[in-house]
DNA sequence: TATGAATGAGACTTCATTCAT
DNA sequence: AATGAATGAAGTCTCATTCAT
């Protein structure tokens, strides 16, 4: 439930709560930070809630990070970057269509992101863009345009292959990755106060739609 | 006057929490007030700014709005509910094909939302949704379900006219919408540090997308 | 008592505490902020304790000041330049002796500097100039400096018309200074802990002495 | 070991307060801390830099020095004493003038209080008088008194031997030590900040006016 | 109606002090 | 004896809110 950071702590019970734990100590606490941001956003967000919710004192939290922006960024940076390598490595050796490759690529993003915490980071980049402009645009050239550039390469060889229709891939980069973006945002927003709905199943809608619409014929 | 909004909410507790104050319409507070929100999101907005915008002192906010939770909610209510209104009747009359009567309403959306400051409310409600429980109740039943229903409704006649394939509408609806929020979000969170994109080419592409994939054959 | 800053409050009653008071403010603060910097040290001193001192909020003092730092820097430069410039008046139109005139300045800078709470910034600049550095170099060209190119006019003067035998002025000014100096940094010091002694007397004492081993023959 | 400062306090409520609590004399300590009060005063001292500075870490402090107050008194006092003890001892077997042996203790004070670390004392116990009332008025006992009474004798003799001419020996003695105390402060606060000036000049200068001033005819 | 000086609760941050190792 | 991670009290500073004018 709380991904892949969670592994560290998995073999740490609660009753060595007196243990020096230096190693792990910044994961939990970027893990708690993490939760918080996304619910409250980042002045909302209180660094005695993350401190608690990281069961520290809030003084504990300043010997890991220099500020609650230092503790922002570092959440944002630490964990998106790696997804960002996941998929890179996820798409290199693939053998098969560029189509099959690209719906593999969503159901990876789904349960690497969307089912974890990191789902929250697009919200709180999204809300806190143009209060922190060097992590905006560290973001933007990091992750958005890195991740447009790695599916733009791929819609450009589907075209080439004759499975895409001719078409700007400027465009249809952004078209496939909105509905990936947007159901991450959503679900840390209103999704709590909407009726239920199956996100798997937008997914697998939208993605059928969009690849209705650009393939070839 | 007040009545209009006031019906809307005839059916939260607490209702006229967010109520104007006084008759007169300072429509120069709400504007200012939607450009710093939409700009720094809820928390980082300080009355200060908003009523230096306006060209009031701080104290004339507080003759007008309760708080600034009344006036967060109050820039929201007030120029969200116009649009869908205006969107409906625009539909209303409409004689041609369903999918010219979607893309009108794209357009129509475009011109009213997308390029006004309007725009800015998604990436609020968004950020603060979980901030400001009754409004996330609030906007999604009056804004978002409203307009579901009556996207729905046009999905469902176009399937039944055979201009869309058989799918089910609940999914279309949202893959439709998804595109007009996210660049709405988009313009007023990252956009201002993206490289220049032209978002009504954006617009049209994806539109031309999704329509390629739900009509018939 | 409160010495020159004083006088700009001597028609205000406590009764008007209600009133705004926008203009006397800043004096109150500045006076407050001397004596409690004076005392305690500027990092001993707190916000909260000047504030009391001035009869106002905690809040308020920011309406005035940015900072502690900068009500700090306030308080050296608004209270100690007035009395740079009052001293050269002084001298200006003098007629007389050297001798008598620099024991004039002396008295001068006994009722005007050491028997008011001027006398404080002496000992909080010695106390804090490595924690103020830039305070430090402004009060030295400015005050020290200043005097010390003052004083040491008179003494090259007193030279010239024989009323001083031939000496380094440069150490000469320094030597007339030190006990200056040095008194009102004790008063606001050790002072109050050491047994009672007429520091009137001993000004008299010192100077007579340095005339005596100053003057000619 | 610890007796002889022990004794010394034996006449003051709390007297152990500032003790070392081993018996081991951390040396460097004192040293480290002595140069870090005496660049930055009292509270702005980190125990961190003092440590540092110290080779030793923060936690080891606290097995020396019960607070951070028992070290700053420590400091004072253990720095301190055995100066004025070399002082009386210079002066016990002394055989010449008064005059002499007078420009004789400035000269070994030079050497051994001025141009040491030493030197930063004055200005802390100047600084901080108002915040350690005790250590104050252990000062004034030990040190201050200590060495007006002892050079008080030296003046009383000088004028009975005919060397200096009648006057308040009262006076003379703080007109004499006034420029030794000011000289410290001075170099250990506003004179890394001032133009370059020799204080041996200084000295020489001043005590040879203070001669001038005092010799009889 | 409009102002803006004043407030004070609450947040971030620091750092002396503790204590398990 | 020595360490350094952890604590939490206390201070500076912010800003929504009030209120006398």
């Amino acid at each position: 439930m709380v991904g892949f950071v969670g592994e560290l702590n998995s073999n740490m019970k609660d009753s060595c709560r007196w243990r020096r734990r230096k190693e792990a100590r910044p994961a939990e606490i970027l893990l708690a930070a993490l939760k918080v941001f996304s619910l409250k956003g980042f002045a909302a967000t209180r660094l005695d809630e993350v401190a608690k919710s990281a069961g520290i004192s809030k003084g504990t939290l300043y010997l890991y990070f220099d500020s609650k922006d230092a503790l922002f960024k570092a959440v944002v940076v630490e964990f998106i970057l790696p997804q960002i390598a996941k998929a890179e490595e996820q798409a290199e050796d693939y053998r098969g269509s560029v189509m099959e490759l690209m719906l593999k690529l969503v159901d990876q993003w789904r349960c690497n992101v969307l089912e974890t915490d990191i789902s929250g980071i697009p919200k709180i980049m999204v809300a806190e863009a143009s209060n922190f402009p060097e992590l905006a645009q560290f973001y933007l050239e990091n992750v958005i345009q890195r991740t447009r550039i790695f599916i733009e390469k791929l819609i450009q060889l589907g075209i080439e292959r004759g499975e895409f229709r001719q078409c700007n891939p400027k465009h249809a980069v952004r078209t496939f990755l909105t509905p990936l973006v947007f159901s991450a945002i959503w679900k840390n927003s209103l999704a709590p106060f909407d009726e239920y709905y199956d996100i798997n199943e937008y997914l697998k809608f939208t993605m059928d739609n969009f690849m209705r619409g650009i393939k070839k014929d």
